[in-house]
RNA sequence: GCCGCCUUAGCUCAGUUGGUUAGAGCGCCUGCUUGUGGAGCAGGAGGUCCUUGGUUCGAGACCAAGAGGCGGUACCA
């Protein structure tokens, strides 16, 4: 005989990183998609779904390798031996359609987008390997109009999201701007000084968290920090960290203010004065459309991650009612942003096709929110129509149906048990008011409706079973033709 | 990736220098009560003590490796 064996029973678990989204977290989310998505079509932009795989050669260079085959993107081989990868953002494949419908598509194109992004990646705190992003995008406009577009698009969605003005800013920077000064300090524009150019912008990045001395020592040799682990630093020269860090502070409340001191400070590269024209343009628009310095300024701070930007960069950031010694609105960080991606679709194609766009995580503006008081009430539970005799279940569904057509949300007791357990379950689901009737209200025509929050409230006074029984508090039977009516009362308060 | 801390019931945790059958509170289920939630009373279910290997007469406890969790740091298209 075989050893008795036991059934295999799988470990109910749930892979690091990724969550399950209970009810609450997605009304509060799916409810701000629809505010960011009624902006991008007052703004004309038209929707698009892509697939959440893309052949990986498509999303980017980060194919598996040997050495570290499963960092930042989740990659697997089809039946065919192509590699798949699952997108880790909106854009790329945004790009990846373009240039596949790129003769068939009007240009401008401009989309809107939400949906899961995959990021293969350590999770932390309010980090997750599977994340909502929600994305706009022009795709074929040069200049910076398309992109002072996108600018009070971001502004506009903090206002549908239920802020003031004043709760959130958009701070706009030019990437421009720094390979100007680059340039200036020896590091090429060019391939050759790419890596250099992201080092420097991920010291920037640490301006806030690190301060001036900390970015000074990665923007120089390198840095140590207190785990003993060492970063490498951009290597540039003395006057070229003292140009950086120039540049980084050079912003002004004003947005005038700051173009003509960056026209002062970028000299006479050709690409940082493009960029202080770029932003003077963006000011025009933004000033001629009503955006005034309380929504969006200038902040030359802003880096905007790394990667495929070329030209304008901004960010969307939310600022706590509080504010700081210096009388400015407390950071509560960025939740979103985006900029120009000029090179993205002409990967495919050979021919330069500009592009710029806006994207932000939709978890982290609905935490935000949260944290700052300013998301609406939850949805209402159901009333709960128990079942006292299954015989009377037909009468049941007709009762739910016509509350229902009432306008309120009414479930029937589907699962099995006697009353006490019915009542558990309303309690557990939240349930205000429940809606009795056995045989003997159905005779009579009637409806019994408890109202369970004040008959807990009422329990509290009585002490004994027999009472708590023979009270029967909290409810009130009423004719049935008068039931909805009543619920619908009763529910207001 | 690197550094640190942690892992005993659904949850929060106790568990003596290594010693018989691993506990508590809360929660859950059943009954008292086949037409009513709470309280009370009575009963019950639920544990590969994260995994594997080692030390030992003996391991929940000690050692090693791994997994998972938390925090920091790096990275974040």
């Amino acid at each position: 005989m075989a050893k008795k064996q036991k059934p295999f029973r799988p470990k109910a678990r749930r892979p690091r990183g990724f969550e399950d989204r209970p009810a609450d977290a997605i009304r509060s989310e799916t409810a701000l998609i629809a505010k960011a998505f009624a902006v991008y079509e007052s703004f004309g932009f038209e929707p698009l779904q892509t697939p959440a795989f893309e052949y990986a050669d498509a999303l980017g260079k980060f194919l598996p390798d040997e050495d570290r085959p499963n960092v930042g993107v989740f990659a697997l081989q089809d039946d065919d031996e192509q590699w798949l990868s699952l997108r880790y953002d909106l854009t790329a494949p945004l790009a990846r359609f373009v240039a596949e419908h790129y003769d068939a598509l009007p240009k401008p194109f401009r989309r809107y987008q939400a949906g899961s992004v995959f990021r293969n990646e350590k999770p932390g705190p309010g980090r997750f390997r599977e994340f909502t992003q929600c994305d706009a995008d022009t795709v074929g406009a040069g200049g910076a109009v398309a992109d002072a577009e996108m600018i009070m698009v971001a502004a506009e969605i903090a206002r549908a999201a239920g802020l003031s003005d004043g709760q959130y800013a958009v701070r706009v920077n030019n990437r421009k701007l720094l390979d100007g000064i680059l340039e200036a300090s020896g590091v090429p524009n060019t391939q050759a000084g790419s890596v250099q150019r992201l080092q420097v912008l991920r010291a920037i990045d640490k301006l806030d968290r690190l301060g001036e001395d900390g970015v000074e020592a990665l923007l120089g040799k390198g840095r140590e920090d207190e785990s003993g682990d060492y970063t490498d630093g951009a290597k540039l020269d003395p006057a070229g960290i003292k140009a950086v860090l120039g540049f980084t502070t050079a912003s002004d409340p004003d947005r005038q203010a700051t173009v003509a001191t960056l026209s002062g400070l970028v000299g006479p590269s050709d690409r940082g004065r493009q960029g202080v024209d770029e932003l003077a343009e963006i000011d025009r628009l933004l000033s001629a459309t009503g955006f005034g310095p309380d929504r969006v300024s200038f902040d030359t701070s802003v880096v905007r991650g790394l990667g495929y930007y070329t030209g304008p960069v901004f960010e969307l950031e939310l600022l706590a009612d509080i504010t700081d010694r210096k009388g400015r609105p407390v950071r509560i960080g960025s939740i979103g942003g985006g900029g120009r991606y000029d090179d993205l679709v002409s990967r495919f194609r050979g021919q330069p096709v500009p592009a710029t766009g806006f994207s932000f995580g939709v978890s982290r503006f609905v935490s935000a929110l949260e944290r700052m008081g300013a998301v609406e009430a939850a949805v209402q539970p159901p009333v709960l129509v128990t079942v006292f005799d299954r015989g009377l279940l037909p009468h049941y569904f007709a009762l739910a149906s016509e509350l229902r057509a009432a306008g309120i949300r009414a479930e029937v007791f589907t699962g099995s048990g006697n009353v006490t357990k019915q009542l558990k379950y309303a309690d557990r689901r939240g349930v205000k008011l429940a809606v009795l009737v056995g045989s003997d209200e159905h005779e009579a025509g009637e409806v019994t409706i408890k109202d369970l929050p004040l008959g807990a409230d009422m329990a509290k006074a009585i002490e004994t079973n027999e009472e708590w029984k023979s009270a029967r508090p909290a409810q009130r039977t009423v004719p049935r033709d008068q039931a909805a009516a009543v619920i619908a009362e009763m529910l207001e308060d």
